[in-house]
DNA sequence: GCGGACTGCTTACCT
DNA sequence: ACAGGTAAGCAGTCCGCG
């Protein structure tokens, strides 16, 4: 058969039939809109960056050839074999009908030289070349040209305007700090301050000393000094402070050095700004001559209703509630929105391009938007070939091919300016610094990138920009927004358990793959990265306005920070609101550092939960009592707060004694933490939650609301850890060890009165506790107590039809009455273990679930027995896939960086042994061997080499966890085998 | 020199 | 860089025994 040829040799192809018919390049237009204003930059650097811009656009429509691929035989309903059939250069062209005119050009086909016609003439006399697509095989190529619309794109600057302010950020060159808003029409305008807000920090010296530290005063950052008030809650009195106002934020890090004590000193500046003007990133404003008004007003029925709710609460905490309302009621933003992923050429196998160096060409770029934009543009290069379009091939997506990386790349750029929301994943760390390296790397003017670094990730200087990577990397996120669904930070693994759907797996190299197959695998990416922002309804976008609002942090700060920066913000914000002083770290650390428990764990820094002893053995009848979000409850029952733990002075001298570590407890003012995190946690048990549910409300309120309950779970969960965390800012040990304190007294406390009762606790771990068959009017006086004595809700969280308990803490299965088995802690379970080993596991839970009285449990028990002795002969026979028996394990660190050798380290050595690449967070697949390492990678493994033995030892401990449970035993189960071996021989 | 007891490191889990 | 507690596998060491 006739060699395929390369997409390369086909445009070259083209040109020369498009020389032949004198359609020749045109001047370009493109550049007219680049002398935007921008603030304060060098002009004539611009002037020179445009001269240089147009003439590499001149060259670049003059040579420029590019085309679209169509998926038309699937439009028209041909055969795979008919395609497979007309191998391109064999076959002749046609006119698109779609797109272009009823042209037929089946006469110039053969022999491109010779085959010109009135189309092209016809795109001349429009004074541009349009487009022209024809269809070759599979494949419609549109010859097209640079396009018109700017490559440089800058945010209008306004005054006046309605929006959402998504981000705020400052402007060194201009010395002032700005907010970006999506506007009202849907379009990126920043504004900048006009309030005269400047940099600063506090200091207790008075005006005149600090006059007198010439250091400062001689600064050329210098500005002035003010005289401020301030209540300080660690001394509880109000205190004069001086403020030392700077022209710039970087001089704040070098004079806070001069003074001998500094506050709030170590806040960045666009959050300062944020605090000083109270603003709510994610909120609609209205801005008039650049002054802020928040564009949500609260309805005067819904401001009582919430009032009303709170009417348990002291003034204060209500009127918080009711001005909280916005935050949660507002509706959110829906820009438009544009996901792209890059593909770049790498000469070495299974090795991620160093996106420094830039060193190879960037093949492919895939677009997609929330407004129907579907696209991906492939480089043509030596070699290059389409191949057949497989089962994956995005029939609805533009294939557009560029001759040219530089067109390429300039058409990405205009693409990301033509939206305010881009969407990457990992494009802090990869595509973007790629794009830009390598942009520099061909020539493309500095000035004209879109890509805008700061310190800590790339933004935009049109849109805002949002990593997924980063998003998703969130731990609070992941655990409490998503249950865990996702346990490796990877856009696999999350669209796989967020969307049910995957990346298109590769098998060689992403540079050895055909045109479709690159195309196709591209563009899953950039449709993947697109859903993860939207599915649901936008769920995962919706979850991240309501973050920016509870936190008041911009858009690409809280996509990119842990949950303690938002906790910490949000304090910070209220403080600020209330004319608090933000206490220092080193004074919390002082006044509240005591700490009275120990650890169980070594290395830990106070004592956790209580962990009650399992039994081991079937139990029917089992209810689940929890206290509902136990620790966030005892904050606000207990009061406690950094001010209020061990203060210095407590006005009203109420003291309670936290149990266990003595600590003593101010309860007569409201603690600041207490009233945060009680009122986020109220809110969402009392008002939300019922409204995610009300049957009342439109789907889509109820989807919104549901999205609001859930982001403030999130905080809520966080709000007790934070406080146990030394890097955070308002780390209080003291009032950590006191949350952990009072959750082991309630338990314990509840546990015995459970005994006094006549219920049987089988269990309990934290803040829950497992009855065994508890009679109704018990289990009711059981909560009654809880609530009168500690004020908390003990609820019913769930009832099994029986639990098998291992005798190991944090690990049974219990078994719902519907038969649907539920599994914690147990090794089989854990992602690490053979596959199988969890499909051996699987179906032995499913012989449990069809147990549901005692006596079912022999004919249960019979089938396990006889499951497990196939396990244990395959096993034997090695009668299973090599990759059904590996191991997996996740490496947390370099491989240099481990002090010990575990197995997965030693698969890890021998890969990059064989020079594979291995970097933290991969997961090392391996099997056990008989060899001197013990283990082997699965790449380097052979079935034969298999440890038989070993695998059989894991068998069993996974095994006796539900063995152990219902009365058997792993050695019957093997013995068993030895004596059928036995007479098997004999007889 | 061998093997069990022990400690420490590591990972993955539970709340 | 939100916390502590539990289980399990394995590396390495100590110590008693012969």
């Amino acid at each position: 058969m006739a060699r395929q040829s390369t997409l390369l040799e086909f445009l070259n192809a083209s040109k020369r039939a498009k020389r032949a018919a004198g359609a020749g390049g045109s001047s370009p237009k493109g550049t007219r809109d680049t002398s935007r204003k921008e603030g304060g930059e060098n002009r004539e650097k611009r002037g020179e960056d445009r001269n240089l811009l147009e003439m590499l656009l001149s060259e670049l429509n003059k040579k420029r050839v590019s085309a679209i691929i169509e998926d038309k035989a699937q439009k028209e309903g041909r055969d795979a074999a008919e395609v497979e059939e007309r191998k391109p250069e064999q076959k002749r062209l046609e006119i698109h009908e779609s797109v272009a005119r009823e042209v037929s050009v089946e006469a110039r086909v053969e022999g491109d030289e010779t085959s010109k016609s009135g189309v092209e003439d016809g795109a001349a006399q429009d004074g541009k070349e349009e487009a022209k697509p024809v269809i070759l095989g599979k494949h419609v190529f549109r010859p097209t040209r640079v396009s018109d619309k700017p490559l440089v794109k800058r945010p209008k600057r306004v005054l006046n305007t309605r929006g959402y302010i998504l981000g705020v950020y400052y402007d060194g060159e201009e010395g002032k700090a700005y907010t970006k808003i999506v506007d009202e029409n849907g379009e990126v305008v920043v504004v900048y301050d006009v309030y005269g807000h400047k940099p600063y920090f506090l200091t207790d010296l008075p005006p005149d000393k600090v006059r007198s530290i010439r250091e400062i005063i001689t600064h050329p950052s210098f500005d002035h000094l003010e005289t401020v008030e301030r209540m300080d809650l660690l001394l509880w009195r109000k205190v004069t402070m001086t403020k030392i106002v700077v022209k710039d934020p970087n001089a704040v890090r070098v004079l806070r050095e001069k003074v001998p004590k500094a506050w709030e000193a170590n806040i960045k500046y666009h959050h300062n700004y944020i605090y000083d003007l109270q603003l709510i990133p994610g909120m609609p404003y209205i801005v008039e001559a650049g002054k802020y008004k928040l564009a949500y007003k609260t309805g005067e029925e819904e401001a009582k209703k919430v009032y009303e709710i709170f009417a348990d609460e002291d003034e204060e905490t209500r009127r918080l509630a009711v001005d909280w309302i916005p935050l949660f009621e507002a509706p959110p933003p829906k820009p438009r929105m544009l996901a792209l992923d890059i593909e770049v050429y790498t000469p070495f196998k299974g090795r991620i391009p160093d996106s420094n160096k830039a060193a190879y060409p960037v093949i492919s770029v895939a677009f997609a938007s929330n407004d129907g934009l579907r696209k991906v543009m492939i480089l043509a290069r030596p070699g290059l070939r389409f191949g057949e379009p497989t089962a994956n091939y995005p029939a609805d997506a533009e294939i557009e091919i560029f001759d040219s990386e530089v067109a390429l790349i300039l058409e990405t750029i205009r693409l990301i300016n033509n939206y305010e929301v881009v969407i990457t994943f990992n494009g802090d760390n990869f595509d973007f610094p790629y794009l830009h390296n390598r942009a520099v790397k061909l020539g493309i003017p500095k000035s004209i990138l879109p890509f805008r670094h700061t310190r800590d990730y790339i933004s935009l200087h049109y849109g805002f920009h949002v990593d997924l990577y980063k998003l998703f990397s969130i731990k609070a996120l992941q655990s409490y927004a998503f249950g865990s669904a996702y346990k490796e930070f990877t856009l696999d693994a999350i669209s796989e358990a967020l969307l049910g759907e995957h990346k298109i797996p590769v098998e060689t190299s992403i540079s050895d793959l055909t045109a479709s197959e690159l195309a196709a695998y591209n563009f899953r990416d950039a449709m993947l990265t697109l859903k993860l922002l939207t599915f649901n309804n936008y769920l995962v976008w919706k979850l991240v306005i309501l973050l920016m609002r509870i936190s008041k942090l911009p858009l690409e700060d809280v996509t990119r920070s842990q949950v303690s920066a938002w906790i910490r913000n949000l304090f910070y914000w209220e403080h600020r609101r209330r004319g608090l002083l933000i206490p220092r770290k080193e004074d919390l650390r002082l006044l509240k550092g005591e700490q009275k428990s120990a650890a169980v764990i070594k290395g830990r820094k106070y004592a956790g939960a209580i962990v009650l002893d399992a039994p081991a053995g079937v139990f029917f009848n089992v209810v689940v009592l929890d206290f509902a979000s136990l620790y966030p409850s005892i904050i606000k029952k207990w009061n406690l707060s950094y001010e209020t733990v061990n203060p210095e002075h407590c006005p009203g001298g109420k003291l309670v004694e936290v149990p266990d570590v003595g600590h003593r407890v101010c309860m007569s003012v409201r603690g600041i933490t207490a009233q945060i995190v009680g009122l986020l946690r109220d809110f969402r048990v009392r008002v939300y939650k019922k409204k995610a549910k009300d049957k009342s409300l439109s789907e889509e309120e109820r989807h919104w609301y549901d999205v609001v309950q859930a982001a403030m779970k999130v905080y809520i969960n966080a709000s007790y850890g934070v406080f146990g965390a030394e890097n955070f800012p308002l780390y209080a040990p003291s009032v950590a060890e006191s949350v952990t304190a009072i959750g082991r007294y309630t338990i314990k406390q509840t546990v015995r009165k459970a005994a006094d009762l006549g219920l049987k606790v089988l269990y309990g771990d934290t803040d829950s506790l497992f009855l065994w068959a508890p009679s109704e009017d018990k289990l009711q006086e059981l909560q009654r107590f809880v609530e009168e004595n500690f004020g908390l809700e003990l609820e019913v969280d769930k009832v099994y039809r029986f639990v098998a308990f291992s005798g190991r803490k944090k690990n049974y299965i219990g078994v719902y009455p519907d038969g649907k088995v539920e599994v914690k802690g147990v090794v089989a379970k854990k992602r690490n273990a053979p596959m199988f080993l969890k499909k051996a596991f699987g179906e032995v839970l499913e012989l449990l679930g069809q147990a549901s009285t005692p006596e079912e449990f022999l004919v249960v028990k019979k089938k396990i027995r006889d499951k497990l002795h196939e396990v244990y002969k395959r096993l034997k026979e090695k009668d299973f896939m090599l990759d059904e028996l590996a191991i997996h394990m996740a490496l947390t660190k370099p491989v240099n960086e481990y002090a010990n050798i575990p197995p997965h380290v030693r698969a890890a050595i021998q890969l990059m042994q064989a020079g594979v690449h291995v970097m933290p967070g991969d997961v090392i697949v391996f099997v056990k061997v008989r060899s001197k390492d013990k283990v082997k990678a699965i790449q380097l493994a052979k079935l034969h080499e298999v440890d038989t033995d070993e695998y059989i030892k894991t068998v069993r401990t996974a095994f006796e966890q539900v063995l152990g449970a219902i009365g058997m035993s792993w050695d019957d189960i093997v013995g068993s085998t030895k004596l059928e071996a036995f007479f098997a021989r004999r007889f």
